[in-house]
DNA sequence: ATTTGTTCTTGTCGG
DNA sequence: AAGAACAAAT
């Protein structure tokens, strides 16, 4: 083998193999390659043993390519290494251990649509109103705290005063205590439990201390509290671990990740040794200096400039459209432009902040016959019908899975109710069963009626022969039969209609993945196949062979590279998004992805934006995004050939379209008072300046209807974002 | 009485 | 798109 291939920097990397590293790597600067070349040296140079070497990364996909380099590299069994991601190689790990801190093997993974679930149940059973504890954000409560590792009682106690809190404490903790009795793990809890184990169980500890000799972990700015916790306890003394990351790339905040990782990784490790990575291998000089200009405004950061020995390259070029539609086409001209010029689709790739913003691209591509990869958005795994099976598969595994077996009581349709499961819970949960041991013992149940009762009766005697053939068969004939003896193919052929056909289509497909994965796994088992299916994630489930052009949000970019990029909708309260306007850190966080999603560009980089944009079937004027002002004279700013350019054209173009459009009901109710009321309110648009009596001068960011009036948000110089009801605010316009 | 089908509302980022 | 509220069917 030989490492000539390497510059200084990397080759520095490479041959610190003893004692805690940290390589700061920049976009581009080929991380993945050091990474790998210096597992290959490891084991051929230093002759460590291929099992006792950890790696960890945050998608399948990334696991599997490193996997792959080493394999090229060297004449090893890469399998005997653990590579994969931080939950996949905690469920490993808790698959055989788990039962040292009473949890059965067999549990079930909770992914947020059944978090969901469990939390609504949850609030109903106490008694809570649900439109003031809003389920997605008590989760969010519970899957924070998780992660800090306060546990319910402690939440409780923390706000005891606050009724609100303290409710949300009180969901926290039935969520926890419905979690258990389900024999189910959500993914917080797939490493917190890890965690756990590792701290309770020395012999547990030391085994795993001692085996994995070399550890890695790739993206180490992304990680959160409970996994910088697991990898402290894989740590023995002077552990030779070697972190690798790019403070700059951070972007998962909103998901626990907790930056100080690893901007404090030097006080965490003793004499740990940091490598800075900044020569750029993939984009053009030009490319490089929009990046380095945007980010260099973020404060809390390491410094580092990326540079590279190519040419400069063609300019990068940003363009505004009128509206988003007038984007969109923009768009897909400019690539049937660049294909002529000899670029691949599948050399191109659009990305965007939003899922939402997809959908007019598609649909141009659509019409102009381009081929196409959407990645991400609605995701083959979270198609209904993929669920239903997955959740009778989940329910023969483990019959304790409550939610799984509510899924399916009544799907397809066999006359099992609302109010029926109603009954049945709230039996379950007074006698502290299991649904699936109700449904079993029907007999003693006098509240339900016969016909209900043959009902459930004819579910039970389904499960318990699913069951029964759990070990005999083979997942994929398990599958089949479940779809056979369930009724649930025959319902769907009954249907008859394209979506029907469809969904056939989705379930065969996953048939399909399940004959595959036996092929790949000779012993695999039921569970591995399950934990499988719900640990992949947006990425792992896209080929890269895939022709087309690619359509991504940027945080489902981070990784890739294009040769021809379009960042698509750069205007403030989109990206910067909305919920971010108002935090300096948040600012920074979206600076973040946008110098993540200019560093993706190899050879071309277009900008866009609208100032008009149609969302949700409603259309508001935008304001450039501030990125663009910060990237100055780094970009050229051309002007789009269907832009009509006349700025007092524009200005009434904008009027029109937001006094346009009153609600129906307004419409229908009062239509002359609104009118009226709307022509005497101040009559300013978005980017027009305005005069506050408190808080001076300021501009106006965003403008949406609010009944009849409107809500406007206004940047004041020097006292930030405020909001405002425009009929009440003392506003006057300033010229 | 209970389940199933239909219409209307609501929310509205990201993996 | 999913849930709530209501209407229709069993």
């Amino acid at each position: 083998m030989n490492y000539i291939d390497l510059n200084d920097r990397q080759r520095e990397a490479l041959l610190h193999t003893e004692g805690p590293l940290l390589i700061l790597a920049g976009a581009g600067s080929g991380k993945t390659k050091v990474i790998t070349n210096k597992i290959a040296y490891l084991i051929e140079e230093k002759k460590v043993f291929p099992s006792k070497i950890l790696a960890i990364t945050f998608t399948n996909k990334a696991a599997n390519e490193m996997k792959e380099r080493v394999r090229s590299l060297i004449d090893v069994d890469v399998d005997a290494m653990w590579i994969g991601t931080f939950h996949s190689i905690c469920v490993r790990i808790l698959r055989m251990n788990i039962e040292r801190i009473n949890y059965t093997s067999n549990f079930s993974i909770y992914d947020r649509d059944d978090q969901i679930t469990v939390v609504k149940e949850s609030i109903k059973e106490l008694n809570l109103n649900k439109d003031v504890y809003k389920p997605r954000g008590v989760l969010e409560i519970i899957s924070k705290s998780k992660n800090e590792d306060i546990k319910p009682d402690e939440y409780i106690n923390q706000n005891y005063m606050d009724f609100y809190a303290r409710n949300m404490g009180e969901v926290y903790a039935l969520y926890e205590k419905k979690l258990k009795e389900n024999n189910a793990l959500d993914f917080d809890d797939l490493i917190l439990k890890t965690v756990e184990l590792l701290e309770r169980d020395e012999e547990v500890r030391n085994y795993y201390r001692q085996k994995f000799e070399h550890v890695f972990v790739d993206e180490y700015q992304d990680t959160n509290t409970s996994q910088y916790k697991l990898i402290k306890l894989f740590c023995r003394e002077n552990p030779n671990i070697t972190v690798v990351g790019d403070n700059d790339q951070s972007i998962y905040k909103w998901r626990g990740a907790d930056i100080s990782n690893i901007l404090n990784f030097e006080k965490d490790f003793k004499n740990a040794k940091v490598i800075l990575l900044e020569q750029n291998y993939r984009s053009t000089s030009n490319i490089l200096t929009v990046a380095n200009e945007v980010i260099k405004r973020n404060s809390d950061r390491k410094d580092k400039k990326l540079w590279t020995d190519k040419d400069g390259g063609s300019d990068v070029v940003f363009m505004e459209y009128r509206t988003s539609i007038e984007e969109e086409k923009g768009v897909i001209e400019k690539i049937l432009h660049m294909n002529y010029k000899g670029y691949n689709y599948s050399d191109m790739a659009i990305l965007y902040r939003t899922n939402a913003q997809s959908r007019g691209f598609e649909e141009m591509l659509v019409r102009e016959k381009i081929p196409y990869k959407i990645i991400g958005g609605l995701r083959f795994y979270d198609r209904k019908e993929v669920k239903d099976i997955i959740a009778y598969l989940r329910a023969i595994q483990n019959p304790s899975d409550d939610v799984a077996i509510t899924r399916i009581i009544n799907v397809p349709k066999r006359g099992i109710g609302l109010s029926t499961v109603e009954k049945l819970n709230a039996y379950a949960s007074e006698n502290n069963l299991s649904l699936f041991e109700v449904i079993n013992t029907l007999e003693e149940n006098d509240q339900l009626n016969l016909r209900s009762k043959k009902n459930i009766k004819e579910f039970s005697n389904l499960m318990n022969l699913l069951i029964s053939h759990k070990d005999e068969l083979k997942i994929s004939d398990l599958i089949e039969k479940i779809l056979y003896e369930s009724g649930y193919i025959k319902d769907l052929e009954t249907e008859n209609t394209v979506e029907a056909r469809t969904r056939i289509e989705n379930i065969k497909e996953f048939g399909s993945t399940a004959v595959s994965y036996e092929n790949d796994n000779e012993l695999g088992t039921l569970e591995d196949f399950l934990s499988g299916v719900s640990l992949l994630s947006d990425v792992d489930k896209t080929e890269d062979s895939e022709r087309g052009v690619k359509l991504m949000t940027l945080h489902a970019a981070k990784g890739l590279e294009f040769k021809v990029v379009y960042l698509v909708g750069l205007e403030e309260a989109l990206f910067p998004t909305s919920r971010a306007l108002e935090s300096d850190d948040d600012i920074e966080e979206e600076r973040r992805l946008c110098y993540v999603g200019v560093t993706r560009a190899e050879e071309r980089l277009f900008i866009t934006a609208a100032q008009t944009r149609t969302l949700y079937g409603k259309t508001n004027p935008t304001l450039r995004s501030r990125f663009i002002a910060e990237m100055g004279n780094t970009i050229e700013i051309v002007e789009p050939q269907n832009k009509i350019d006349t700025a007092s054209k524009n200005l009434v173009e904008v009027k029109d379209l937001t006094t346009y459009k009153p609600s129906k009901v307004t419409q229908s109710f009062m239509p002359k008072k609104t009118e009226t009321e709307k022509k005497e309110s101040l009559n300013v648009s978005v980017g027009d300046k305005v005069a506050h009596k408190k808080w001076g001068e300021g501009m106006i960011v965003s403008k949406t209807e609010k009944g009849d009036d409107f809500e406007i948000v206004v940047s004041f110089d020097g006292k930030g974002l405020k909001k405002l009801m425009m009929s009440f605010a003392p506003l006057t316009v300033v010229k």
